[in-house]
DNA sequence: TCATTGTATGTAATATCATAACGCATCAGA
DNA sequence: TCTGATGCGTTATGATATTACATACAATGA
């Protein structure tokens, strides 16, 4: 068990399940999950928090499956594009989907002492922004939306970032 | 009149007003409201977009105000820490803020088609990110809401794009 | 079988965004 | 006047991301 996304949890289960989602929407949508897209998703699922991409490239390099900045862009363009990892923006990296195959818009909860992401769910299209986007007839197709705070773990055990 | 934050208004009025509204709160706060700080300010208000650092340092550069990254950086940061501008994160840019003064939590509605942005408002602690963020015992501090979309006229006027 | 096509990868070079570190200028208050 | 705080000027560098072009390879169809 690890501590992730703020809670415990069978890490490596939930590694494989994350795999075995993606593996089957790639098979039924006609998609190469090709080694270096695997590698990709497989080092973001499992170090479970946002990398960016010269990190994740180094693991590459290190493994010999390429070793320029456009092999970890593309990989992670495609994962981005279908949905199976999400951009960060306010840190620049990236991150592995949490539910990949559920259309959603992802939110982040992202601890600025600590780092961790957590991913939760947003309706932009709701609520006070969306009900903005109608007056000014703006169309949302997507929408970024990340918190920055403080984690559980770093609001109880660290005072000092209270 | 200009076209801005997609609808009409009179843009001379609203760069002074915003301009006098920040003066005020500097005097208020004893906040140094200096040529730099005050001419990226300007810029971004007259421009009414997003613009990237080096884009505001390319002016600064012609009139004479700095020429080297850091100048605008520091302008930025300071107009940023203090509101008076934001950061879009998606476009890695800054625009001005339009309704300084007030608390808020910004949201952006940005086209895809004509980069326009306007600002909205958001409150993240509300809804259904909020809600996830307590169960998760995570405290907000401060959030990023950017939709990317089309805009009014870029819907109207480029039916290509919809 | 072979040519064609589309997709993915390999690689070099470069563009774009941002900060560190240092020294100097100015100004307010001791 | 001295001193500390703040802001600016400048050099250098770091971090993030893309362009452009060459190569590999598998699927398709003549």
């Amino acid at each position: 068990m690890d501590t992730i996304g703020f809670e415990q949890h069978d890490h490596k289960s939930c590694v494989q399940g994350a795999l075995s989602a993606v593996e089957a929407q790639c098979a039924a949508h006609k998609l190469q999950f090709t080694p270096v897209r695997r590698r990709v998703l497989e080092i973001l699922l499992s170090e479970h928090r946002a990398m960016g991409a010269y990190e994740i490239l180094d693991v590459l390099r290190d493994e010999g499956l390429g070793s320029q900045p456009p092999v970890a862009y593309r990989a992670l363009d495609f994962l981005v594009s279908h949905r199976f990892a999400h951009k960060v923006e306010r840190l620049n990296a990236f991150i592995a989907c949490t539910h990949p195959g559920q259309t959603h818009t992802p939110a982040f909860l992202i601890c600025r002492n600590c780092d961790a992401v957590a991913e939760a769910h947003a309706e932009p299209t709701r609520g006070i922004l969306g009900k903005a986007a109608d007056e000014a007839g703006f169309a949302i197709e997507q929408a970024v939306v990340e918190a920055v705070g403080l984690c559980p773990n770093c609001r109880e055990g660290q005072p000092a970032c209270a």
